[in-house]
DNA sequence: TTACATTTGCTAACGGTGTTAGAAAATATA
DNA sequence: TATATTTTCTAACACCGTTAGCAAATGTAA
């Protein structure tokens, strides 16, 4: 009596064709231009077979989202893990964070972008919080044995997220006049500043 | 013959009254719900009309983004000139930077946010050049009278503008937990930081 | 194998979007 | 008053997300 279980095989099977035809459709056209139908012409179904997987078109994005995090996650703990030192575990965190925003773009709009989601989006989102706890732990431990015991590591923290992802928004508005140079030295110097901040 | 004079007086009104509704449906919908048919409807004419006035709809939000740029930049510049003193100029900057995101949300997020605008967009808005140029000054007299003159004052205005949009663009992710007060402590934070960083 | 029940996927539609073509109405000119 | 011009409208096109309801395929039981 396995015809539940091919039915549900191929069921997961029609939702993983769903979200890659989809990311097909993105990485060509970008998120703007994504639409149900189309998602539909490329998995050769009609469209309203895709609300048997999804509620709506909001949580195909959602599920890039979480993705995104999850992938972000990731890269920022095998960074982290290449280091003992606090000091150098925040130096290749920002450095991975930096390199995944650009090397997944896309993912990064989605995650910040798109119209700067709302509190709603942020709540369907524990992947998030996993993200805070990666960075905050080193934060904690440069604290710990600097001059500066008695500041806030979330306050630290604060700021270290802001910079990056402002740099990077700010970043992917221009174009890319040859300014990857510029960049990295803007990392750098925020990096700088920042770690000697912490040591007080 | 004040024919002509007369017409053009009303395509003036009928094109400030296009901006004015688009303007009034923002504020009670937001951006993501504002369309030309209900612009339409707010002016009281047929939808064609609007094309008319503007290209597209694009052109319509590339105005207000204009607009907003605009704003920006008069609550920079008086800001700055209460001071003489450059470290004190960049400090008032931070503040009325920090206050017109918050207090034209809407604004802000039609500047930056919507999707990351493109490359064309940034190009159309010569409004940005003129930003740079004001935060640009007092960080030049700062460098100029340190420890660190040989340092690049474009990257430290990189740095100084990068980290202001993404602690406004974080902070506008989440809601409004009370985080008033960490917000003024990290705006503070960084600015302690930036200055000491820039004196050397 | 036949009869029924269930699941699956479809077509068609609703109400919306930006945008354009072309007719009609209002206005100006002779 | 007749003609030319401008203004404004209706209607349509080609999309969009989403849903209702029917048809076909599939599974179950006699």
């Amino acid at each position: 009596m396995g015809i539940a279980e091919r039915k549900l095989r191929q069921k997961v099977e029609v939702k993983a064709s769903i979200l890659q035809a989809a990311w097909q459709l993105v990485e060509k056209e970008g998120w703007q231009s994504l639409s149900i139908r189309k998602i539909a012409d490329a998995i050769e179904y009609s469209a309203p077979v895709i609300y048997d997987h999804f509620a709506n078109k909001e949580a195909i994005m959602l599920e890039f989202t979480k993705r995104g995090f999850q992938q972000l996650n990731e890269q920022l703990i095998k960074a982290k893990e290449q280091f003992a030192n606090p000091e150098q575990q925040i130096e290749a965190i920002a450095y991975a964070y930096w390199k995944f925003a650009f090397n997944h773009k896309e993912y990064y709009q989605l995650m910040y972008g798109l119209g700067m989601p709302g509190c709603e989006t942020v709540k369907q989102i524990p992947e998030m919080a996993s993200f805070t706890e990666i960075v905050l732990a080193p934060v904690r431990d440069m604290l710990a044995k600097s001059r500066n015991a008695g500041a806030d590591p979330f306050l630290k923290l604060h700021t270290f997220w802001s910079t990056l992802h402002g740099l990077i928004s700010i970043n992917m508005l221009g174009k890319n006049d040859s300014r990857d140079e510029l960049n990295a030295m803007v990392l750098k110097d925020f990096l700088i500043g920042f770690i000697s901040g912490i040591k007080g």
